[in-house]
Order: C-alpha cells, then sequence, then structure tokens
DNA sequence: AATATTGCCAACCGCCTGTCG
DNA sequence: TCGACAGGCGGTTGGCAATAT
C-alpha cells in the first residue's frame, strides 16, 4: 500500500542516500540525462525506485542548486510569493533560482512561520479577511492592512513586485526598488466617508488572488486566463468551477480612494517588499 | 557527562493530473 | 472512454545534530 508501481517491481532501498549512490546518478545522468525516470534506477545500477531517483536528483544532485542559508531578501521574497500564493511551494520556488520547492517548504516552516507567528502574524495561507487588530505592527505587512499597499493618494497607483525582474535582478535590493511593476486601476467611487475607512478591504474579495493574477499574468501574459479561469497548481489554465475561490475580477474590483482621503496612505509609495524585507532582517535569528 | 528536548531537513507518502494505448 | 502509468506536488515523517537541562 502507498508506494508506485515502480517501487513495487524489485526490492528497494529506502532512507538516506550513500555517497555512492550519489555518484552513480550523477554519473548517470551527466552521462545520459534522466529520460524515463522509472527506468532510471536501472540502468544507473541503484536499487531505487524512480521517484527516489528524480527527488534525489531535484533536490540534492542538480548541479545548478544554490547552496547555504536564505537571504534576507530571499526570505522577503517567499514571504510575498507565499501571501500571494498560498502553500504552492514549487511556484513559490520557480521565483528563486537554485531553490527547489522541498527547501522553500522547509524553510517555511522551520523558520519563517515560526517567527512570524512569534511577532503576532497570521497564517497568511488562510487568507484571513480581516486582520487581528491585537497583532504588532509589522503584522499589518500584508495587503489586508498594509496601507502601503493601498493605492496612494497622488496617484492610485498599486504597486506590484514583478517576479521576472526580480528573478533577472538576483534579488539585489538595489532592482527590488526599481524593478516594481505598476498598473493603473481605474477611477473608483470615491468613499463618502473617508474617516471610516478601517484597515481591510471591503466586497470580501482576497486581494492576494488580485495580485496573483497580475503576477502569473506578468509572467505567462500569453497564457492569461480569462476571468472564467485560473491557473492550477500545474500551470494549467482550467475552468473556474475547479477553484471558484481564485475568481476574481481584478480590475473592477479594485478600490481607490480620493486623493488625500486616504488616513494611512504614505506620502511616498514605497513597496512592502522592502517592508518585509526590514522586518526579516530586524528579527531575532 | 549523560540525558532530554528541540529544530532542521532529506526523504517518503499519498494524491492529483496528464499522457498514451 | 477507460485504465495504466509516470511525473509532479504538498503534507508529513524520521533521523540527526545542536542545544538545554
Amino acid at each position: 500500500m502507498g508506494h508506485h508501481s515502480c517501487c513495487n517491481k524489485q526490492k528497494v532501498k529506502r532512507g538516506l542516500w550513500s555517497p555512492e549512490e550519489d555518484e552513480k546518478l550523477i554519473n548517470y545522468i551527466s552521462s545520459y540525462g534522466h529520460g524515463c525516470w522509472s527506468s532510471v534506477p536501472r540502468l544507473a545500477g541503484l536499487q531505487r525506485c524512480g521517484k527516489s531517483c528524480r527527488l534525489r536528483w531535484i533536490n540534492y544532485l542538480r548541479p545548478d542548486l544554490k547552496r547555504g542559508s536564505f537571504s534576507p531578501q530571499e526570505a522577503a521574497l517567499i514571504i510575498e510569493l507565499h501571501r500571494i500564493l498560498g502553500n504552492r511551494w514549487a511556484q513559490i520556488a520557480k521565483h528563486l533560482p537554485g531553490r527547489t520547492d522541498n527547501e522553500v517548504k522547509n524553510f517555511w516552516n522551520s523558520s519563517i512561520k515560526k517567527k512570524l507567528l512569534s511577532h503576532g502574524v497570521p497564517d497568511l495561507a488562510t487568507f484571513p479577511d480581516i486582520p487581528n487588530p491585537n497583532a504588532s505592527p509589522e503584522a499589518f505587512f500584508s495587503l489586508n492592512g498594509n496601507p502601503n499597499l493601498i493605492p496612494s493618494p497622488q496617484d492610485h497607483q498599486l504597486y506590484l513586485p514583478s517576479p521576472t525582474s526580480m528573478l533577472q535582478s538576483g534579488f539585489d535590493q538595489a532592482n527590488c526598488n526599481l524593478e516594481f511593476a505598476h498598473f493603473q486601476p481605474p477611477p473608483a467611487p470615491p468613499l463618502s466617508d473617508p474617516s471610516s475607512y478601517v484597515p481591510t478591504w471591503p466586497l470580501g474579495y482576497h486581494p492576494h488572488l488580485i495580485q496573483e493574477d497580475y503576477v502569473l499574468g506578468n509572467e505567462l501574459a500569453p497564457m492569461m486566463p480569462k476571468l472564467s479561469e485560473t491557473i492550477n497548481r500545474n500551470d494549467r489554465i482550467v475552468p473556474s468551477s475547479s477553484f471558484p475561490h481564485e475568481v476574481v475580477d481584478p480590475v473592477a474590483r479594485l478600490p481607490s480612494f480620493p486623493s488625500g482621503s486616504h488616513p494611512h496612505a504614505p506620502h511616498v509609495p514605497i513597496s512592502h517588499f522592502d517592508y518585509i524585507e526590514a522586518i526579516i532582517s530586524s528579527l531575532p535569528s
């Protein structure tokens, strides 16, 4: 029970890989490529199942893997992407060159999650609609409560990080400051009473998903889903019925604020990416 | 010094999706 | 259309090392 068919066909070894096994796998894939993973162990002379070989190669032996601890920039990017994508580790890892989904997931579960929770930040994967009023100020860096992400009173722009540019810039901090994608939300009816504003988003939609639409759209522009569609975890565009909660109209439902009416709007629009990065850097290790 | 606890992370497990005959 | 199979993914586990008692 529970094992793949490829694992049942032969006596397979489990557990940690030995250096000898690593060498066999590296030598084989370097010479022939992996091809069909289920045939790799037989051809490479390994007593492992194909899945185990694939995992070992992807997570540990691949030559393009980055080693070492995550930088504050990477941590900030992971937090940002997690807020947008939730626990879609493979999607998140695609924006971190040299990092694997497993590595990102482990880093999140062992480090970031605990740090954020200890600082009163809720689990963002749960998409809370209402931020915890008792949370610390940094808890509100998410769109739900961060005024820095509200369209600025000057230009009504919402500033979104561009994963592609971050990828190309190698997470250079200076570029992170510069390489931000802008888009213009349409005019929206002004709030009748600006003082009644509370730091949460109206209408019950999830700004995380609005961002996701744009983030994905930024990279996958030719494959941009329609509003009746969404992108599943395999990067496939699927009917929204599969993920009804992810269907949003990213334009029509964008809130906007009349000039000067937003009580929490910063004078200068800054990126919350920098904000998160600063928080992570300041957290005790 | 010995033992217990904690944290990290490599690896496994089960499920889902896509492909092919 | 259906079933078998492989690839891929997220959740979870277990072993090891570091730290605390």
